[in-house]
Formats: C-alpha cells, structure tokens, sequence
RNA sequence: GUGAGCGUAGCUCAGCUGGUGGUAGCACCGGGUUGUGGCCUCGGCGGUCGUGGGUUCAAGUCCCAUCGCUCACCCCA
C-alpha cells in the first residue's frame, strides 16, 4: 500500500461531510436555545491539566493520552476530552466574573491511543458542553434535558440511565463498604474482577460475567450511602426531569471513567454501536474547577460522540444523511454551446444558484446521465438549434416539462430569466 | 496490551479437494436512440490476487513471516 492515514484517524470525505455540517448545525440550533455559547480551545495543552483533571490512576492518563515533548522540552498532550481544557479557559479569563452561571459548548477532536474498532477511533469528534456556577438539582436536570432535546431533533430513540455518586463526604464510607464486600469475595471474582478491585472498585459491580454478577448479589450500592444532602439532590434532580416528561431509569451501577465525577452522572445509551453502548455521557464535577486552580465553583457537563452519532443517524434517521441536490445543470452541445454555457453557469452561481455542467464536451446523454446523478432539479439545455433561434429549453428533470426560454447574449441577464422562471414553475 | 477474522478491478465480492484470475454486480466511457436522465440492451476501460519467503512440475488457493484492515476483550464518547 503507498501513503495511509494513521490507524484509528480517518479522513471524513466529501460524501460524509453534509451529515456532518447536518449535525454541528442542529447541535448549535439546540444549545443556543438553551444558552450556551461556543468557545474554542486549542488541541494541545500541558499534560499535567489532563492528570490533574481526569485523574493520574485512570485508563486515559496512564496509557491512551498522545503525549510528547516538544522543541523546548515542555510536556504536552493531544487533548483526550474537552473538559479539562474548558476549564482551564475559563478559570485562566476569568469568565466567572462575567455572570453567576457560565454555559460553554465546544466542538472538535480528541485523541486517544486506544485499539479501533466499530464506533472508537484514536482521533474522534466531540461535542461538549458544560454549565459552571450552580450546583442546584434543577440544572442537572436542564443540562440533560437539552441532551435529550438534541437527540430528538435529531430523531434518534436512546435510553437515558442516571445515577449519583455522592461526594467527598459520603462517597469514601461506600467505598470502605464496597471494598469489604469485595475483599470476602476475591478468590471467586474473575480476573478482570480481581483487577478491578483495586484500580477501580466500582466498576467491579459492572462486570458482564454473569458469574461474578450472581455474587455481587446484595453488594452495598452507592444510592443507599448517599449523605443526607447527596440523596436531597439526586431526588430533586428526578422529581425536575419528571417534570419536564424525561424518561430515565436509574442504574446504581453507572460508574464513570473519570476521576472528577460528583453526584449526578448520566449515560446516554444505545445497543446499536457494536460494542460501545454510550452515545453521549457526562455528569457533574462540584470540585474541579478549585482543583485546577480556580474559584470554588460547582459544574456539570456532557459529551456527545460525533462519529456514533452519525452511525446512529445512518442507522435511524437516513433524511439527515441525504445529499444536498443541485439547482440547475447546464448541458451544451457543441463548442459554441459550451463556450456560451461556460460564463452562464458563473453567473447563476453568482446569483446564488447551486449550477454545474460538464467541461468536456460530452454527449447529451452523457450530461444529462450527469445532470441526473447530481439529482438537478432542472436542466438548461444549449444546443446548436437553440443558439441559432436564440432560445435554450429550460426541462424539469422530474415532470419532464420543457420550456422555451429567450436567450440573449449577456449571461446575467439570461441567469435572471432561468432564475425568475425556476421559482416560477415551482 | 490480549484474542479472532479478513486482505482478489475504483467499490462490493465469486474463485469448491492447488491445474491458464470472473461474460459477476455497482461505478466509469461509448453505442442501440445522427440532440434528452432515472429502466432495458450491447460493447469498452479496468488486476504487481497486500508484501516477502517456503513447499510443489504447478500457489489467489497450502505453510511461515510481515504490513494493513475489521471485530471483540480491557476501557470509553
């Protein structure tokens, strides 16, 4: 093979991109409504703000983060998630100061050096959003419900699973708990359990053997540890979603990958991306913005991934991956034609017409086959019969109507007549 | 990091137990219609069978290595 893109990159071809514009279109429609405005970060930050961030003993820190020195011996890392780095703008310009609640969205890439496969790549697109300045229940629940409007519009059916996991103050009591339970059952737990206990004792209760399911029977769960104001928060963040007609379910077992989560976490989930089950996820993150050096301010946020969003549309929504059709295909016959044709189709496009036509001089069949595949709603037809009389043939491609149009000798002119009679006919 | 499957035309793929690579489909170009698309029909263009070794009289086919892709585990959007 000659020259490849890196494994896990992928170029996004023209074929491709309508959906994509379709989508960053209909997430900015959606989280404007609700506020949100969009800021832009760089893709490259010092790698102590994702150890910080995300956590020093996570999968993403320790082993997939595209981390280099550069030219003057700086440690720095390819972002892997947009949080972090959303922070450190708003922290580092002072947005706070600005209003009492912060709403930012960005879109872009993240990279993460893990293994492909369907729905995972190492360079992937994500739209983030976060909301700095409140801690009330009622936010996490606005927050999710404008998830839930985006997905809506975008007419894909998901299921919404939430869970809390507590504070600094309740959650090391269940993780005492949760350890005990874990430690009398060592010697029975798979391996990937035996691991898991020790990197990351919650996510043990997740595990798919259904061996080591049937004696994480009974295991304390996080909901029955919640501190008094914990369990206040989680049950005012349902009654709001309730409220506002959001369906969820809630999963004690919802564990999240990153460090920074309090309280509310939320998953957005589907079973039809292969092995990845979440579409969006996110949660709030009452400590991190002092963590990274800021004010103590409490926040939440949620990221969408934009590739299993499209493989999601591909799947249930086909209308949003149509491509766009052309206003008018110029077909000519002859040098004349053509030569006629060529500062026509400039001026339509300059009219603001979506035009074409081909430049290789070939058969009227052949153009029209063209006109055809860009599915052009209409066809100006430029022969040499027509030149002579001073006419073209203005056809509708899908009633088959022909028209006779005057057609003189300055383009602009003759653009604005197929122009007037395009809207005309239709 | 671990495991499995697959690399044949631009794309999707046939190719059985080794015996000269397909009239295959889609796409593209041209003809049937001396100037009219989507259907039909005829023809044309198009291939170092991923790469390198090995076995054999003979390898797309068997063996080894290597590169790549895909899917899954782990983990995650």
């Amino acid at each position: 093979m000659t020259m490849q893109a890196l494994k896990g990159f992928k170029d996004i071809l023209p074929d491709e991109s309508p959906t994509w514009q379709w989508l960053e279109a209909a997430a900015r429609s959606v989280f404007h409504r609700f506020g949100f405005g969009e800021i832009k970060v760089p893709i490259l930050e010092k790698t102590e703000l994702f150890a910080r961030s995300i956590g020093e003993a996570t999968d993403i820190v320790e082993k997939e983060m595209y981390t280099f020195t550069d030219r003057n011996g700086e440690q720095i890392t390819m972002r892997p998630e947009g949080t972090a780095s959303v922070l450190r703008a708003f922290i580092e310009h002072n947005l706070q100061a600005r209003q009492a609640l912060t709403r930012l969205y960005t879109i872009g890439p993240m990279f993460r050096h893990e293994r492909p496969q369907k729905g995972r790549l190492r360079q992937f697109h994500q739209m983030s959003v976060e909301a700095i300045g409140s801690d009330h229940p009622r936010l996490d629940a606005e927050i999710i419900a404008m998830a839930w409007q985006f997905l809506e519009e975008l007419g894909l059916s998901v299921s919404l699973q939430i869970n809390s996991l507590g504070c600094p103050s309740c959650r090391p009591a269940y993780r005492e708990a949760l350890l005990a339970f874990l430690a009398a059952r060592q010697d029975t737990m798979c391996d990937d359990c035996k691991r898991r206990s020790t990197t990351n004792p919650l996510r043990v209760l997740d595990c798919k053997s259904s061996h080591c399911q049937e004696q994480y029977q009974g295991a304390p769960v996080i909901l029955d540890h919640l501190c008094p104001a914990c369990a206040d928060h989680f049950s005012a963040v349902k009654a709001s979603l309730d409220q506002l007609a959001i369906p969820y379910g809630v999963n004690a077992f919802m564990v999240r990958g990153l460090d920074y989560y309090t309280r509310t976490t939320f998953e957005l989930l589907t079973g039809a991306l292969g092995a990845q089950s979440a579409v969006g996820a996110g949660g709030r993150y009452d400590g991190l913005v002092e963590q990274l050096g800021g004010p103590k301010l409490p926040g939440i946020g949620f990221a969408m991934g934009m590739e299993r969003l499209i493989l999601l549309l591909e799947q249930q929504n086909q209308a949003a991956i149509a491509a766009p059709a052309i206003d008018c295909f110029v077909a000519a016959l002859g040098e004349a034609a053509v030569s006629r044709a060529f500062p026509l189709v400039h001026a339509l496009r300059a009219q603001g017409l979506k035009a074409a036509m081909d430049l290789e001089g070939r058969s009227l069949k052949s153009q029209m086959k063209q006109a055809d595949r860009l599915q052009a709603r209409y066809t100006l037809i430029l022969g040499e019969e027509e030149l002579a009389r001073g006419e073209a043939l203005l056809r509708d491609m899908a009633s088959k109507k022909q028209q006779v149009l005057a057609f003189g000798n300055d383009p602009a002119m003759i653009a604005a007549t197929v122009m007037a009679t395009m809207s005309t006919a239709q």
